[in-house]
DNA sequence: CGAATATAATTGATATATCAATAAGAGTGA
DNA sequence: TCACTCTTATTGATATATCAATTATATTCG
C-alpha cells in the first residue's frame, strides 16, 4: 500500500472509531442482547437530558433526523421508549423511557464507562485534551468548506 | 448535556470522521456525480495496489468482506470495475479498472488530495504525528479486549 | 486418492447514513 | 382570519455496516 495512504491520519480516525464501536457493541451485547451502540447512546442521552426535540437530539448525537426517527421507531417497538404527544407543539413528541428502558440503563451505564476507560487506557489527561483539540480543528476545517 | 458525555473524546472522533466524510462526499459529487466516498477510495486503492484478494482489501480499507462485495458489485454495474477470473484460485477474482474507472481516477485524485489538505489545514507535521500515535493507541486498546 | 477441514466470496437479514421529497403543524404578516 | 413561509418529523430510495449462514473452491492429512 502506498505510504501516503497508509499514513493518512484520516484513515486512522476512521479505523479508530470502527474498532471502538466494535468493542463497544461486543461488550454491550454481552449484557443486553437486543440493543445496538446507537440505541444505547440514545437511551443514555435521554436519561441525562430531557426535553430536546428530535432535531436537537440528532445534532447532539451527530445523526441525521431521518436516522434518529428510525432508531426511535425500533426502540419503541422493543419497548425501550414510548412516544407521548407534545401539547405545545404537535409536530414534536415527548420521548419517555419505559421501565424496561430504565433497567437497561442501569445495566449498560457501567459498560459504557468501561468501554471509554478501556479505549483511553494509557492516555494522560493532557494527551486526551490534545487529541480533542486536534480533532476539533479538523472538524472545523471540514465544516468551513461546506 | 452532561459534561462527561459532551467532552468524551470518543464522541469527537465520531464527529470528526462524519464531518470529513460529508465534506469529501460533497467535493467528490461536484466532480463525479454517481460515485461515493467508499467507492472512490476503493478505486484509488486498486489503482495503487494490484493483486490483493477482496479479503485483504477489506482489511486495508477497514471494511467487512460483505460490504466490499456489495461495493464492488455496484461499481461493476456502473462500469468502473470489471471482474476477471483468477486462474490459480477460482474462489478469487482479479479486479480490473475500466477505462471509465481510469478517467474517473484522474478526475478524483486531486479532489481527494484537496480534501485531506483541507481537513488537516493548520496542523503541523508534528501534530499530525501525535494525533496518529494517540489514535493508534486507542485502536490497539480496543483490539486487545476483543 | 478421498474425506475432513479451512478459506474466499457471496447472500440474507437487520441497522444505520444520507439525500430528497412529503406531510403536518406553527408562525407571520396583510 | 387566511395565505404564505418555515420548521419538525416522517418516508422513500439507495449505500454501507455487521453478523450469520451458505456456496464454491483449496488444502491437508490419513
Amino acid at each position: 500500500m502506498k505510504k501516503e495512504q497508509k499514513t493518512s491520519v484520516l484513515y486512522k480516525v476512521e479505523q479508530t472509531i470502527k474498532e471502538y464501536r466494535k468493542m463497544s457493541q461486543k461488550n454491550i451485547s454481552d449484557v443486553v442482547c437486543d440493543i445496538t451502540v446507537d440505541q444505547c447512546l440514545l437511551l443514555i442521552f435521554l436519561n441525562d437530558n430531557a426535553g430536546y426535540s428530535q432535531k436537537e437530539m440528532a445534532e447532539f448525537l451527530f445523526k441525521d433526523t431521518a436516522s434518529l426517527t428510525r432508531i426511535i421507531e425500533l426502540m419503541v417497538k422493543k419497548d425501550y421508549l414510548k412516544r407521548n404527544m407534545n401539547d405545545t407543539d404537535r409536530r414534536k413528541f415527548n420521548l419517555e423511557i419505559t421501565a424496561k428502558g430504565k433497567e437497561t440503563i442501569q445495566l449498560l451505564q457501567p459498560v459504557i464507562q468501561g468501554n471509554r476507560q478501556t479505549a483511553l487506557q494509557g492516555l494522560s489527561q493532557q494527551e486526551i485534551g490534545l487529541l480533542d483539540s486536534l480533532l476539533s480543528k479538523i472538524t472545523s476545517n471540514c465544516k468551513e468548506t461546506k
